[in-house]
DNA sequence: TGGGTATTTTGTCTTGGGCAAATATGCGAT
DNA sequence: ATCGCATATTTGCCCAAGACAAAATACCCA
């Protein structure tokens, strides 16, 4: 790229690495960095170089690590860091995975869409969700965690991924269906594809799934549960969620919501809870969802008509 | 609604009323509107009702209207400003709208999906889009920030158009077309249905969407624009999308981006923009894309084969 | 090893001032 | 009236340095 000499100012900063003008600032007076040049004005602004290291520290950030040790780093140090990670990845047929693994690294969403579709159809939404696309979502976020692919490749996958769902939910008219089940996330988890998955299981299980779509406020969740008489209000949760709003929400909303509805709380995120919160429901893989189905409709066998 | 005595911190402020922490702040100070609470740290409270009016407020700005008259009226006065323009949307009824509306209202989300589905047909894409889903949209965003609706019906409305837009997108394989379209918003902007229906009217007018799902970041956007080839990127603003990011974003892309690619910004966001930026297209009202479209292939018939 | 307490670390909020770009206003000329 | 232009006002963003609480870590003891 020919734009060496290329700055921006603080808003934009903000923008591209989603940190606040506040911490911004406040890195600077604190650690020394980032140093930004200065217009006429005396306005900061941030050499894209910076701006770049700014993007590389945010995502090891997320990766656990933090700032204070982070920003004294040299760029030698910030990239060892980036590399390494060794963890174990699941047991699923791992070539099979690989092999879409480059179909992302390279972007080649013309190729994607067809072998998901193919792969939904052979092995049926159930198998489907549980060794195929869950692992790779998985392995998706692992990569961009450690850089491998970008937000780019990233965003095209989820969409493909997105699609597939909504069409094979496409034409199954829900009319009845015993557990009648709001779906959504708390407000700051924006991931949706845990919500269509279970979505796509539950319809095929027969039972009722009312989507609401990410980042319901929990007072709006318990008007929602009232409002369309549901059995039970599931949840999502990423890993990229914080542990202690996880926990917060959750005691929260059991204790608005009647005690009658049962609550679920499914996705990566909730594998990290240690205790269990009373009257919810941990649903940590999806396998586990098909054993709360059947509790449900069992406890409630006797109540129905 | 049972929330009348809640009250939300400035950063939730910010990011419901697309107003930023600076501005709320010197409002204060200069017009002595808005006047929030303190909490026990003397940090500010917005109650619920001022964060309306602000919302209401910033709606009248992106018409025109001038802060500074604006903040000094009243209630009374500021609803008055607010109704005259209601009916910009003349091809649906309004009974129709009114009927939808209702729907929206109580929540029956049930009877919404058949009747979409029935419009969208009779209708075709093009008409559905342009006469029912925008001005519904509009009316479903006005109608929250009034308080007539809450965040649950809201969702469950977004919900039921995005399902019905991919929906109707489902088995549609593309294979040419020809300005290849990059689908996206900047981060931050969080809307999704913007991008769906701009998806849906390319693809039936035979141009060759990309979608990205939104935020993406600046330097992303370049990288998959280089990557799929695009000849557009397209990027969507809603009108909770800070105008300023707005402008800086689109300033910053086109200064990252090749020459040879067209940027189009559309949305509610950008009929708030005054003045034009140079090499960004402005796509305020659907109509304006077919446009764009028709533009676009009659400059580019010369130099391609 | 687990659990509770002290001690950093860290991000967000606060105030009040300054500045330039956008917009409105006034005035003279056509 | 209406246009053009110069002046005045409005308006939002940025800056600085300080304060504080929530989160994370270190520490200690059973």
């Amino acid at each position: 790229m020919d734009s060496d000499h290329a700055a921006l100012p603080i808003a934009s900063v903000e923008r591209e690495t989603g940190l606040s003008k506040d911490t911004l600032r406040v890195w600077e007076r604190r650690y020394g960095f980032p140093v930004p040049a200065r217009d006429a004005k005396g306005e900061r602004l941030y050499p894209i170089g910076q701006v770049r290291r700014l993007v590389q520290i945010k995502r090891l950030m997320d990766r656990g690590h933090r700032p204070g040790k982070l920003l004294m780093l040299d760029e030698a140090a910030l990239d060892a860091l980036d590399a390494p990670l060794s963890f174990v990845h699941p047991e699923t047929s791992t070539q099979q995975l690989d092999a879409w693994m480059r179909l992302v690294e390279t972007h080649d969403h013309e190729a994607m869409q067809p072998l998901f579709h193919r792969d939904l159809i052979r092995r049926g939404m159930s198998r489907f969700v549980q060794d195929t696309a869950a692992p790779l979502i998985h392995r998706v976020g692992e990569a961009w965690a450690r850089n491998q692919i970008g937000v780019f490749e990233e965003h095209l996958f989820s969409q493909h991924l997105e699609k597939l769902f909504r069409e094979a939910l496409t034409g199954v008219a829900l009319t009845e269906g015993k557990p009648r089940i709001l779906l959504t996330t708390l407000s700051g988890e924006e991931h949706t594809l845990g919500l269509l998955m279970v979505e796509a299981l539950l319809t095929v299980e027969d039972a009722y799934p009312v989507m609401l779509g990410p980042q319901t406020p929990i007072s709006e969740i318990v008007r929602a549960a009232q409002a369309k008489q549901v059995d039970v209000v599931c949840l999502s949760f990423s890993t990229s969620y914080p542990t202690n709003q996880t926990i917060q929400g959750l005691t929260d909303l059991r204790q608005a919501l009647s005690a009658n509805v049962a609550i679920w709380a499914g996705g990566f995120g909730v594998k990290a809870l240690r205790k269990p919160i009373e009257g919810v429901l941990m649903i940590p893989e999806f396998a586990d969802l098909f054993a709360a189905l059947v509790g449900w409709r069992h406890q409630n066998q006797a109540n129905s008509a």
